[in-house]
DNA sequence: CCGCATCCCCTTCGATACTG
DNA sequence: CAGTATCGAAGGGGATGCGG
């Protein structure tokens, strides 16, 4: 039966290909600073420290859930810091380490190719959607 | 009751942020090019056009339907282009664009910092892990 | 003030089967 | 060879309420 070892390879192989992904830096950073609030929260921070209640104003658009899982993964990785003052009521500052510091040019070299190209993609993509219609 | 004109007007500067959001440039690309399998369609077409089989064999992970839809998305955006030759059996190439190549020093730019600093993430994650279980 | 836990919707993605 | 169509499972993310 070729159908069932032809689909046994396929899956194999995509096995192989995850494992190697899951694996790759490249990949893995990139899924990070991809997430949707990660770069919102990293420029915010990029200005100096700031408190939970003024991130969370300042990034008007995320949920609580999402500002803290955020941050939370953002201390794990190293990229940004966390101070509690156990005063009352608690106070919490974030920061940026060296090593988020570090990531800013990067982010900031895709915030200019955009800014630089948004146009031409746009175009593209009105001329594309257009063919489809007229199709 | 004022409870309730507070999350009144979260929920508005929630959709303002998110309006804003939609429109932002850096943020809409941003999303694009961290799309999971977008940056190794264009990574495997930086060497030279491919075929759709060959892409699928390349980017073994990703199902036909992922990388069908990857390459509709960055034909739209005007990042690669479909040449069809309707030949017997049909015959697709992609190639980058010259918008498309002109990403490529972004895209190297993140590969780099993450092959850099992969390894104070891994020990920054190590380190946050341990302080928890210990905790 | 900061954050965790629960519930629930709704999108996303893989698997499978079918067309030109 | 190069897709398209449909279905079902999985998980992201919001709303809400409680705890330190």
């Amino acid at each position: 039966m070729p159908t069932l070892t032809a689909t046994a390879r396929r899956n194999e192989a995509r096995e192989t290909y995850n494992a190697f992904l899951a694996t790759c830096p490249a990949h893995q950073l990139l899924a990070r600073i991809s997430d949707k609030w990660v770069s919102l929260v990293l420029s915010a921070l990029s200005n100096g420290p700031m408190r939970y209640s003024d991130l969370s104003r300042k990034i008007a658009g995320a949920s609580q859930k999402m500002l803290t899982q955020t941050l939370r993964t953002l201390e794990r990785d190293g990229l940004v810091s966390r101070e509690v003052t156990p005063s009352v009521p608690v106070r919490v500052d974030y920061a940026l380490t060296e090593l988020g510091a570090s990531l800013m040019p990067v982010i900031r070299a895709v915030k200019d190719w955009s800014e630089r190209n948004i146009t031409s993609v746009l175009a593209a993509r009105q001329s594309y959607d257009l063919g489809a219609t007229s199709r």
